[in-house]
DNA sequence: CGTAGTTACGTACGCCGTACGTAGTGCGCT
DNA sequence: AGCGCACTACGTACGGCGTACGTAACTACG
C-alpha cells in the first residue's frame, strides 16, 4: 500500500505516527497551530503549504507526511479552533444556553476571521466538532423534541452565525486586497446605490433609503435574528 | 488618468464601452455568460481568466479590458444568474410569496452550484440584485413592519437558503476533486463517526445515532426551516 | 541483521492572477 | 482633412500556488 492511499479516508483515521522510520519532528497540533497563526495574522490565503512549512521550519514537501492534501490542513485548522469553544454545565434553560453558544461562536469567528469561509458540514466529524455537538445536545436536554429537530436547531443557529459573521467580515477581508480603503469602497457603493435608486426604477428601495432608521446597532440585529430562530422552534410567552 | 484607476469604483459605474478606439468585440453579458457556462459545466475553479478568455475566443489579457479584476468577473457572474429570478405580481400573502422566492432561489442555486460560494453582500448592488430586492420588498408590502425589519427578513431567508444549498452541494463539489466517489467518502465518514460514538465519550450523539428517524426528506427539512424563519417574524395562527 | 516502511526535502510541472509593453484602430477635435 | 489620443488586442513574464516524484537517511520489526 502506497503512502498516499487512493482509498477513502478521513484524516482523523490516519494514525498520527507510525512505528518505523525516524521520529516525526512535528505533530498535527503544531501544524494546525502554525496554520491558524498565519491565517489569523495574514488571512486565509496566506496559509499556504509553503508558508506553513516555513513557519514550522521545515521543507514544503515534508508537510505532506502529516497532511495528505491542502484540504486536510483546513480541516485541522477548523478542528483546532473548535477546541476553543468553552463548554459548561447546561443550565436547564435551553434558550439561554443556545444563545450563549451562538454568542461564543460569533466571538470565535471574530477571533479567527477565516473561519466562516471554512465552515462546512464536511468538517463536522472532527474530534472537537463532536465534542461541541455533544455539548449543544446537552444544552438541549431540556428541549422537547426529537434529536432530528435538535440537529435542525443547531444547524440553523450555526448557519445563521456563520452567515452573519461572514457578512460582517467579508468587506474587511476583501478590503485587504484592494488598492483603496474599506471606507472609500463603502462610500462608493452607497453613492452608486443612491444614484440607481434616484432613477425611479426601484420605488420601494427608494422609500427604504428615505426611511429614517437611526444608527444601526449590529449587536441588536444579531440578537434579534437569534431570537427569531429560537422562536421558530418554540415561541416565547 | 490611467486605464486601471487606483480610485474606488464598482464595475457597474464603468461605462461598458467608450467612444474612441476600435469597436469592442465583446460585452459584459457575453463574458458573464461564458464564465457561467464554464462554472456550470466544470466548477467554479475552472472559470479562470484564461479559460473564460479561451471560451470567448480571445487572448487572456484582452479580458482585462472588460473586467479589471477577477473579483469583478465573479460579480458579473452573480449578477447574470440573478437575472434568472422570476418576478411576479405580489399576491398579497407575503408568507406565500416569500416561500416562493426561497424555493426559486434554491432552484437557481442548484442550477448553478457555484452560486452559494459566491453569495456575498458585496455583490448586493448589481442591477439584477437591485431588481430582485425590489421584488422582495413588493412581496412584503403586506408585511407590517419597517423596511429595516423587511431587510432582516430577506437577509435571513437568503442566508438560510444559501447555507442550506451550499451544504447540500459542498460534498458533491468536493467529491469532484477526490480520487474516490462521494458514496465512499460518505460511508467512510459514517463508519468513523460510528466508531467514535461507540467509544462512549458522546452519550447523546450515541442516542441520536440510535434514534430511528426514518429516511430523511431533505425537501421537508428545507420547508420546515423556511417556515421557522417566517414564524420568527409573525407566528402562524 | 537485513529490509521495509517512514521521514525529510529538492526539483519540477502545470496551473493561477495579473503587471507591463507594444502594435493597431478609429472617434473627436482642430 | 488629418492629427492625436483613448481605446482594443494580446504576447510575454513574474511570482505565487498545490503537489507528483525521486532520493537519501533512518529505525523498528521479522
Amino acid at each position: 500500500m502506497a503512502g498516499r492511499a487512493a482509498v477513502p479516508e478521513v484524516i482523523w483515521t490516519r494514525p498520527e505516527r507510525a512505528g518505523r522510520g525516524p521520529k516525526a519532528a512535528y505533530n498535527r497540533a503544531d501544524i494546525a497551530a502554525a496554520a491558524v497563526r498565519i491565517a489569523d495574522a495574514e488571512g486565509l490565503d496566506a496559509a499556504s503549504m509553503r508558508h506553513v512549512a516555513a513557519e514550522l521550519g521545515c521543507g514544503t514537501m515534508s508537510l505532506y507526511n502529516y497532511v495528505p492534501r491542502k484540504e486536510d490542513l483546513y480541516e485541522l485548522m477548523v478542528d483546532a479552533v473548535s477546541g476553543e469553544h468553552e463548554l459548561w454545565e447546561p443550565s436547564g434553560d435551553w434558550r439561554a444556553d443556545m444563545l450563549r453558544v451562538a454568542h461564543q461562536t460569533r466571538a470565535l469567528m471574530r477571533r479567527h476571521p477565516w473561519l466562516p469561509r471554512l465552515m462546512s458540514p464536511v468538517y463536522g466529524f472532527s474530534p472537537h466538532a463532536l465534542r461541541y455537538l455533544e455539548h449543544c445536545l446537552g444544552c438541549l436536554d431540556s428541549f422537547d423534541g426529537t434529536y432530528g429537530t435538535k440537529f435542525e436547531l443547531i444547524a440553523m443557529l450555526n448557519g445563521l452565525v456563520t452567515t452573519y459573521v461572514g457578512n460582517e467580515l467579508a468587506t474587511a477581508e476583501r478590503a485587504r486586497s484592494l488598492p483603496w480603503s474599506e471606507e472609500q469602497e463603502g462610500a462608493m457603493r452607497i453613492a452608486y446605490l443612491g444614484g440607481q435608486v434616484a432613477g425611479g426604477a426601484y420605488p420601494r428601495l427608494a422609500a427604504a433609503f428615505a426611511e429614517d432608521s437611526g444608527p444601526i446597532d449590529l449587536e441588536a440585529v444579531f440578537e434579534r435574528m437569534l431570537l427569531r430562530v429560537l422562536d421558530g422552534f418554540a415561541p416565547r410567552g
